[in-house]
DNA sequence: TAGGTTTGTTTCAAACTTGAACCAAGAGCA
DNA sequence: TGCTCTTGGTTCAAGTTTGAAACAAACCTA
């Protein structure tokens, strides 16, 4: 089988690609460390949380959400839980699981923080972007999640597929 | 200053980058782990550096084409030197300088693990892309890149601009 | 050319991530 | 019921990243 290497083009998307996303997250990152204390992941553990119903989630679906591990998850929220933002419960219905709701102070710190981080995306990102670009985005990144999913779940039968609600940016 | 929410649309544009985003550093990072036994980044570096004219860069440049910081690139060169894929000069001209040079071994490491690495990229991403698409991603992508770059330079006056070679797939 | 600033790189401690191993508790089934 | 298998979560050690501080060499500029 012979390697099928990146065409010029390809290649140029690829590098671009790869450039792109570190300067993204990186700009961002230093932003909500800034002016939240926090790196970008643990700011969207408390908007994913933010968004469920009564501000809580089971660990494994917040890990879901946010595309981690459970292992990491299980560190961040230790941290947020020190400093006091996410509180966790254990689930009634199954005694293995457990619950991290955000506190008060984690919607509070969240409310005071989305408007920089929200401009910071926006600066960064949307406004420079045509409304086409936009939908070109959306497009090309929901192809690849959903594509991206589907290769961890068993693709033999039928797939029991359950879906929650959720708004807000991350 | 009322906040610029984001639309309804670029919501859902930047929930899925961040998505997918994540979804592809983390399935690139577990196959090059698994068979090249490193990460994505020291990969990339490898990378690098056999595109750089004689195989070697000083880590500032290095740093900059990788985009990441030189304390954390300090840190990846160590460990690729103690597994003997690269090696560090110091720079004749410049006697504060330190020069990554590829060594044979890595390069073989390299050219055994590309072949993998471009299926596993092309199985992520190409291979589900239209033409057009890729268009669209190398677009959009360079655009961001090209403005987070400006930011972090002088902006008053002009800018002693130098450019190098470079081509292939990190 | 001395003194002050900038540049290239490393160092260090603290924070974070990884992956494998572990420990319950639910589920399926003989 | 008693077994085994799976699932939800945490733990632990090893590896990595961060950001500030430390250094040394190069570059001004008076």
């Amino acid at each position: 089988m012979t390697t099928r290497w990146l065409t010029p083009k390809e290649q140029r998307a690829w590098r671009a690609y790869i450039a792109a996303t570190f300067l993204v997250e990186d700009a961002i990152d230093r932003q909500l460390q800034q002016d939240a204390g926090m790196p970008h992941l643990y700011y969207s553990i408390l908007a994913s949380l933010s968004d469920a119903p009564e501000r809580q989630l089971r660990m494994t679906d917040l890990a879901e959400r946010t595309k981690i591990t459970r292992s990491r998850l299980t560190y961040a929220v230790g941290r947020l839980e020190k400093d006091g933002l996410v509180r966790r419960e254990n689930c009634r219905w199954d005694k293995r699981g457990s619950i991290a709701v955000l506190t008060d102070e984690g919607m509070e710190v969240l409310e005071r923080t989305a408007p920089g981080h929200v401009e910071t995306v926006r600066s960064l990102l949307f406004d420079h972007l045509t409304e086409e670009q936009v939908g070109q985005l959306e497009e090309i990144c929901g192809g690849l999640v959903r594509r991206l999913q589907e290769d961890e779940r068993p693709t033999t039968d039928e797939v029991p597929w359950r879906r929650r609600s959720s708004p807000s940016c991350s």
